[in-house]
DNA sequence: GGGCGAACTGCACTCTGTGCAAACTTGCAT
DNA sequence: ATGCAAGTTTGCACAGAGTGCAGTTCGCCC
């Protein structure tokens, strides 16, 4: 993974990129923002981002083949036998726990919530975790992801359990840690409704 | 709703728009279509184009507002007690039944698969049907959305299902009528995966 | 039939995104 | 060290995307 210059040159212009264009954009608004100021500010040509991102809602919140490859090392690990929804609860705790990752986390999706033209691209990237995570469960329970839906439906759940859950943390007082929500949120996955009152 | 002719004239030019965007991108693919070809298929200007959608993608897999309403209301009329589950099953099965709607949706399934650039404009569109039915059920069990995560996770959780399920169907020998499809799918929410062997 | 508001259109302009070829940097073997 | 191979950056040219504006057309309603 990585020890030559030329890798940590490519993985420090990427985070220059997507680092600017996040604080960029929460500064001026999406569409006061543009390519070529990214570029100046991580200090490379228009040419070079286009080598990076295909465009500039990419650039905002993207994500990393990288972090989609970690993520699937870590589900891998997980001892024989745990449950699904415990793996994931460990895995997307432990993977978040970083203070400077909860920091960039959070202004994506502040930023999400006041440019929704970046709405589609986000969910694109959600996506990407979702099949990721959905891959390496089917691997690890040694299921065939090409026949057995039932990898994709739980990820699918649980991510939305998620997503719901910090939503809810983010307006909230923010005193609850952030493991507790998630613990909360993938607790509650339901099979239906309760009947009207 | 729009007797009209004004809006009978709007409703036909956005169809005409979209028709035309699915069929040129279908023939030639997505990048060797232009806005301009898309307009002139539908004998409008190109900046009538952009008074109607946003980008060319999503005059291709876009959702009609009008659609939305209708999926919402549909799931207001269904009676008290019935099972959420059961709910989806029909609205959704029944909004579908149409011979041509079932091609358009499988046309524009076969182009997200052709053409990965679709689908960040698709996931948001299927996001906006997310939300709409998790607002309408919430709605009908009188819930609030703002507090009960629970709607949110249930259509999410279906709907990731449904996919599945069709997107099995897909690459069956189509035999079997999509109704019953989509009871399989729908049956088969999971809250846990079973342990590895 | 006449006015009002909504929709359509052309135009000018900026920004996006890509192909190409030349320059430059890094990795590696000699 | 030196030189070659492979990867990266950059400028340039160009087609297309997307928007604001002003003028025109057309359905709607009195």
């Amino acid at each position: 993974m990585s020890t030559g210059l030329r890798a940590r040159k490519k993985r420090e212009t990427h985070h220059a990129l997507s680092g600017a264009a996040m604080e960029l954009v929460r500064e001026h608004g999406l569409d006061h923002v543009t390519v070529h100021d990214i570029a100046a500010a991580a200090d490379v040509s228009v040419r070079t981002f286009f080598n990076y991102f295909s465009c500039k809602e990419e650039a905002v919140v993207g994500v990393d083949q990288g972090v989609l490859d970690d993520l699937a090392d870590d589900v891998c690990r997980r001892p024989e036998g745990e449950r699904a929804i415990d793996t994931l609860r460990i895995v997307l705790a432990t993977e978040d726990d970083s203070e400077a990752m909860v920091r960039r986390w959070q202004l994506r999706n502040e930023l999400v919530r006041r440019f929704p033209a970046l709405l589609p691209r986000h969910l694109a990237t959600t996506n990407q975790v979702e099949e990721a995570l959905a891959a390496a469960l089917a691997a690890r329970w040694s299921l065939d992801p090409a026949v057995d839906p039932r990898p994709r439906i739980f990820v699918a759940a649980a991510l939305a359990a998620l997503r719901a859950g910090l939503a809810w943390w983010e307006e909230s007082d923010r005193t609850m840690p952030l493991g507790a929500v998630i613990d909360v949120a993938l607790s509650q996955l339901v099979t239906d409704l309760p009947r009207s009152p």
